[in-house]
DNA sequence: TTAGATATTGAGCAATCGTTCAAGAATACG
DNA sequence: CGTATTCTTGAACGATTGCTCAATATCTAA
């Protein structure tokens, strides 16, 4: 009975993630994504009831990735150099376009408006860091890491240094790859 | 022959740099502009010539207080405890609204726009950025800082430092003193 | 006091915003 | 083939966007 929807849900979150990460929330028209997507605004609004609904969904996505990514990252690793690879990674040669964290820019876009996206976003940097807590936690319970120091405030030092590592990729003159680098062996002094 | 304008038009640049700097550039609309500055259409726009020019004047004029409560510190204090009080000014007790840094923020809004805002905004960006080289070849000089290290590389990591700690005053669990104090005393590793 | 110049006002412009919805196209089952 | 069900289309809605401009108010200099 049912023709079934000529697009593929999932790809069209993902287009609309990089969509929204590249030009934010308000810098998104609708028109732009009509285009992006190739759909029309009934279309639109029968896969995903508003603007702000797919916005987020595309927040979920985008940190469902990272998440993964990092447990990935730990599994072939460990904890320390796991953090360690993250951080490097967005220094990376071919590290794809020159764009800060959708979820800090989220943040600091939609925190003031009150909007339930800012909140949302703000509540995956939380978790964001929880998770980064936890791996400094199994490292120092490795012996990677030395007992004196609190995993929470390295989580928070190591998530602070990641956002400002990842604005600096905006800017055309700044060595990402020193600045990674720095970071990194602020990690290597924290050994016991 | 001229009444004066009913204004002081410096202390409607400096409501503008507020509301711009907590609602962005596409989040401040002219309304919010014309009820925060009081001002009807037809006064804002012979007062100012745009939007878009109000901003520029609202960007400049941060930049440069930014600049001058450096200089300020410095002769105060010598370069590297400028940098130090510099740096824990955004996490002291009273040190007003949780905000990041406009022009990071302008950057971050307006990049990929190609909007001559968002160049303007990564100008004065590098500026201050050139601003902190210049402070730590100064307290190479003084030998407060070991020869070996490159000031330019310095002030990079600085400033993502700098960039990461106002990102977090957005987020309502994060301890910004504790951060700063971590950051502050890198500095102190400097040291020869 | 009056003439000249400038400031202020507010209605309203064209364009765009996010969104709705009735009509038509497309598919799978009987 | 026919019918039921869903998807797609695109015109159009009211609200808001940044901005213009003729009319009016206000002040200064002569």
């Amino acid at each position: 009975m049912p023709p079934k929807p000529a697009y593929d849900r999932d790809s069209l979150i993902d287009r609309a993630r990089d969509l929204f990460w590249s030009k934010g929330w308000s810098g998104t028209s609708m028109k732009d994504l009509e285009r992006a997507l190739n759909l029309r605004p009934g279309s639109f609004y029968a896969a995903f009831g508003s603007k702000a609904r797919l916005y987020a969904l595309a927040l979920d996505r985008y940190a469902a990735e990272g998440a993964e990514a990092l447990d990935t990252l730990e599994r072939s690793r460990g904890p320390l150099d796991a953090l360690k690879a993250h951080l490097l990674s967005f220094a990376a040669p071919g590290a794809g376009a020159a764009r800060g964290c959708f979820l800090v820019r989220s943040v600091s876009e939609l925190e003031g408006a009150d909007s339930p996206l800012g909140a949302q976003a703000g509540t995956l940097l939380d978790a964001a860091e929880a998770r980064f807590a936890a791996l400094f936690e199994r490292a120092q319970q490795a012996g990677q890491v030395a007992p004196q120091h609190d995993p929470k405030r390295l989580a928070q030092r190591y998530q602070a240094q990641l956002t400002g590592l990842r604005a600096a990729t905006h800017r055309a003159h700044v060595d990402v790859r020193a600045l990674a680098q720095d970071f990194a062996t602020d990690l290597d002094r924290l050994a016991p």
